[in-house]
DNA sequence: GCAAAAGTGTTCCAGATACACCCATGT
DNA sequence: ACATGGGTGTATCTGGAACACTTTTGC
């Protein structure tokens, strides 16, 4: 920030608002998210969350959803998780983080993340490398978010594709809890939410009945269940 | 905001960060809350939460306690609720708003709120004047996230004085539920919770039975309880 | 003695859990 | 024919909901 640049002028100090962003998808039945190396800046060498600032009259919750386009190119499951400023958190200035998590279907970031030569990189929640700043408590906080809502809403749908089999959707569960989970109870409980209903296709791959497919009946719209 | 006065800078322009508080009571049997009176500024002649600018390298975190121990003089449950920072929010600039919530017994503020003249004034949640900016949102947004927290935590242990009666905790459930809850059924669980335990005191009050005193075990600490 | 709130248990119901076998397919 | 994942129903348990009378006090 040099004197011969600053332009915006205030009477009192102000802390840099940023939105940072944890976006989730499950591949190969693991949790992951994704980072972006940081190349300057502080925290060179390490990864962070992908994140900016919020631009003048700009809804942080827009910034977030900017961001997560151009990302992963989708609009997705995307909600508010929690708002961090602790000084020191950024070595260089007071910032203020405005955090976001965000649900995508692994199927619809094939594209992404190999076509565009940014380096960004997915990785296990559980085997995450070195964050900058105060970023592994915010992906703590995002996964602790994921986790509980599971339990009292459809959030767990925002991860499949248009298509899936009921197995697939009871994965995703296992993954997200780290418990196996009883299948008939789960079915009964799952197609109770009346939240997907059956298509009359079915997917065959392998040696084995072939799996009747899935579809949510209200896409993109979360349910509360208790 | 004039050229004259103005001091910092910065190369781009930063949103005003500011916190606003929702400060719960029960008072008469009524979810009440503290507005303060808009004597300048946007929205004159209008009631609005307690709020300040976010200061120099201060953790939002921070600056909400501090309002409330300005606002309160009591240092109390204090829970970051949401932020808002849709642009229009506030007339005058791009506005930021971390806000927050607190609960606080009622018995707490007997002497605050009535020796300052500074004219802030209790307000029942279910009889609120206009409100100033976008605070009637923020007002339904905690109200329910209140709400939501009391079936699964002992949230409404909060409003509790340091000695308290059964009936009076029930009531504090009943006015925040909106709904009367069965007393035998309310003591089985809430003795169940293991949060709170009995004194030998009693409290006579009326020409009935007088009632036992209970109070909690760990005070301050939220749990959960499902 | 009567009005008013405090205190106290049991039955019933619904939703969650535990559990095992047959089905359709590819090789 | 056999290996693999897909698909299905019932019995049990547990936590929540419904429900009425006795106790202690002030007047």
């Amino acid at each position: 920030m040099t004197l011969t640049t600053a332009r915006y002028c205030y009477t009192n100090p102000r802390p840099a608002v940023s939105t940072d962003m944890v976006i989730f998808t499950i591949r190969d039945q693991r949790l992951t998210l994704l980072l972006v190396p940081r190349s300057n800046g502080g925290a060179r060498g390490k990864w962070a969350l992908p994140g900016g600032a919020v631009r003048q009259d700009e809804d942080p919750d827009d910034s977030a959803r900017r961001l997560l386009r151009e990302e992963t190119g989708a609009d997705v499951y995307l909600e508010q998780l929690y708002t961090f400023g602790r000084p020191g958190r950024d070595p260089r200035e007071h910032a203020i983080s405005v955090a976001y998590y965000a649900l995508i279907p692994s199927t619809k970031l094939e594209l992404k993340g190999e076509v565009d030569g940014t380096g960004v990189g997915w990785f296990a929640f559980d085997d995450l490398p070195a964050l900058a700043f105060d970023h592994a408590e915010i992906v703590a906080f995002a996964q602790q978010r994921l986790a509980a809502k599971l339990d009292y809403s459809t959030i767990a749908l925002q991860f499949m594709p248009e298509k899936f089999t009921l197995s697939e959707l009871q994965g995703v569960y296992e993954t997200i809890l780290r418990a196996p989970l009883d299948k008939r109870n789960f079915r009964k409980r799952v197609l109770a939410l009346d939240s997907i209903e059956e298509t009359n296709e079915e997917r065959r791959d392998g040696a084995h009945r072939p799996a009747r497919l899935y579809r949510l009946k209200r896409p993109g719209q979360l349910e509360f269940t208790k």
